[in-house]
DNA sequence: GTGGCATCTTGAATCACTCAAAACAACTAT
DNA sequence: ATAGTTGTTTTGAGTGATTCAAGATGCCAC
């Protein structure tokens, strides 16, 4: 469970073997009151803070927190990629085809049965990823039809 | 199983309300070929045979035959879009991490198991995507480690 | 054969992201 | 504490994939 004090996030980030700057921290801590959000939209909540950060390192941040699988990267079809801090769990993703809003989901049946095909065709498949796509809330009940192909 | 015949490509398209043109007919002809392709290969396909045609036009043919449900768009992470010409059946995607090749895959469990989070969280999902992440025959041997983020 | 409208061509623009060089700042060792 | 080293960030530019727009073309219905 990620935590909002920025001494944990510290740990967190030297635990990875990585520095302890500002604006790692700040994304970090965005992550914590967002999640399932754009490089844009991180780098506007990080921006009023910390009015030197550029966009660029907020890609270069994402990219490096990636790599050290703390936090993780969805890139649904037609979206930017989406960044949450949820890891280390098999969870799932519910992506709106109407808002584009994304919602998590856990595996139903606790460890993926449908998603063995171990050695299909001399594949070595190492990961699932599941995105489900379908209407949230609002989008079911304010318009029976997507408006115009208004995907993610 | 679709077929490589021009007249049976006619009425596929005649069949979904759509004009039967030269670039469509050279697509979908393409696409009997190649599966798992990108717009550029596509119309690198298509180019010799059809000089006129334009890479908009292999783009817009696409849209076109995807939204007709004709043929079926995937979009990797980190890889441009993808085309093929198997639809209407549930199947889903191993892709290689190493060069980014791509297989079809059959639902091992008959009906997606784990695939019914239904309402969760208000949404109504209508269809679940799954995508194997691994390595294939070669890039499995050739090399243990990827080579430098070699991603899609 | 002709008209209407979908489709294609041509050309430009956008979005999301990456690359590169130089300035800067965390951590390490003194 | 201080300086050095190296990883990060800043600034600026560039790229790939895709989309948009205006006008020309050509498919199909009549």
């Amino acid at each position: 469970m990620p935590t909002t004090r920025v001494t944990d996030i510290a740990s967190t980030l030297r635990a990875a073997g990585l520095k302890v700057t500002a604006p790692r921290t700040a994304v970090l801590h965005a992550l914590d009151s967002m999640s399932h959000v754009t490089a844009d939209q991180i780098f506007a909540a990080v921006h009023p803070a910390l009015p030197g950060t550029s966009l660029q390192a907020v890609y270069g941040v994402l990219g490096a927190l990636t790599d050290a699988a703390i936090i993780r990267r969805i890139e649904p079809a037609g979206s930017p990629a989406r960044y949450e801090r949820r890891v280390g769990d098999n969870h799932h993703h519910l992506v709106c085809t109407g808002c584009g809003l994304v919602a998590d989901v856990d595996c139903a049946v606790g460890h993926a049965p449908c998603l063995t095909p171990s050695n299909t065709e001399g594949f070595v498949a190492t990961s699932a990823e599941i995105i489900f796509w379908g209407r949230c809330t609002s989008c079911a009940s304010s318009s029976n039809e997507p408006p115009e192909e208004n995907r993610v």
